[in-house]
DNA sequence: TAGTAAGTGCAATGGAAGTGCATTTGTTAT
DNA sequence: ATAACAAATGCACTTCCATTGCACTTACTA
């Protein structure tokens, strides 16, 4: 189990105070947030630090990006050893038309998906809408 | 085979020229287009119109709305006895990373999806992504 | 410890989406 | 046909999210 330091070591990008709190912040969600959300839970840092920190979290594959058709990205952390930067995730996505949150199903994968002639698949985003398990009860 | 106008009737919407010439346009496009290609298409209309035509046609499930999550939504007309209004779209789309151009497969349907006990699925967004047969030729 | 690269904050921009209201056009009833 | 009404259009304005330029500060490294 690495800490979070050593993390952002391995993916060469510095450690800040910053980084290490929204790291923080994402791990400890279980869901996908939008900027927004982060911009809430850190209001006295500038926006722009954190789009950046989340933009340099993307690149890096420390974060994926999600988008589930609301209009608004979310981001939820990767999975170690994730291939995030090869295809797009190759698990789906959940999001709830009652509480609007978004969750990662990391361990329910895209099914093969059969396209035409001449097309050749990359990868797939595949999102289910529905009512999350926290809205169901 | 019905008349563009005996379509819009039947859906209770006026016939009129922007509607008719809209509805063409699309028509002859085989790919889904954005707001702004519809625009550019037609540089001497409003925005306005053009936005609040396509949000007419999306109610009276003339047209789908299709995020292929480029960030910017796509319309295309529906088939004759789709059920584009109880579900999302059951078709697949797939979205070339070359010419950013986006396809209905109206008959690749969209796999029956698992997810996990307590998440009921209401719908599905199946978007593929990567070289169409334009492209890949 | 000086120099350099990376990170942060502030201000501004841009694009897409949506709304209020006045005007025009089409439909319906007299 | 014409008045009355409803729907469609055009213009102006707004909101929201995403993104960038530039100055300043912080962290690494020679
Ligand atoms: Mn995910
Ligand atoms: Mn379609
Ligand atoms: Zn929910
Ligand atoms: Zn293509």
């Amino acid at each position: 189990m690495k800490t979070i330091e050593q993390l952002l070591e391995s993916k060469n990008i510095r450690v800040t105070a910053m980084r290490l709190l929204i790291y923080k912040f994402l791990a400890k969600k279980k869901v996908a947030v939008t900027l927004s959300d982060i911009e809430n839970a850190f209001a006295k840092a500038d926006r722009t630090t954190l789009y950046r920190t989340i933009k340099t979290f993307e690149e890096k594959v420390i974060v994926h990006q999600i988008d589930d058709g609301t209009g608004i990205t979310k981001y939820a952390l990767c999975e170690e050893g994730c291939n995030c930067d090869i295809k797009n995730d190759l698990h789906l996505h959940f999001h709830c038309n009652n509480c609007n949150e978004t969750t990662c199903l990391t361990d329910h994968k895209i099914p093969q998906i059969k396209v035409p002639d001449g097309f050749v698949s990359e990868n797939v985003n595949l999102v289910v809408k529905g009512i999350c398990d926290k809205c169901s009860g």
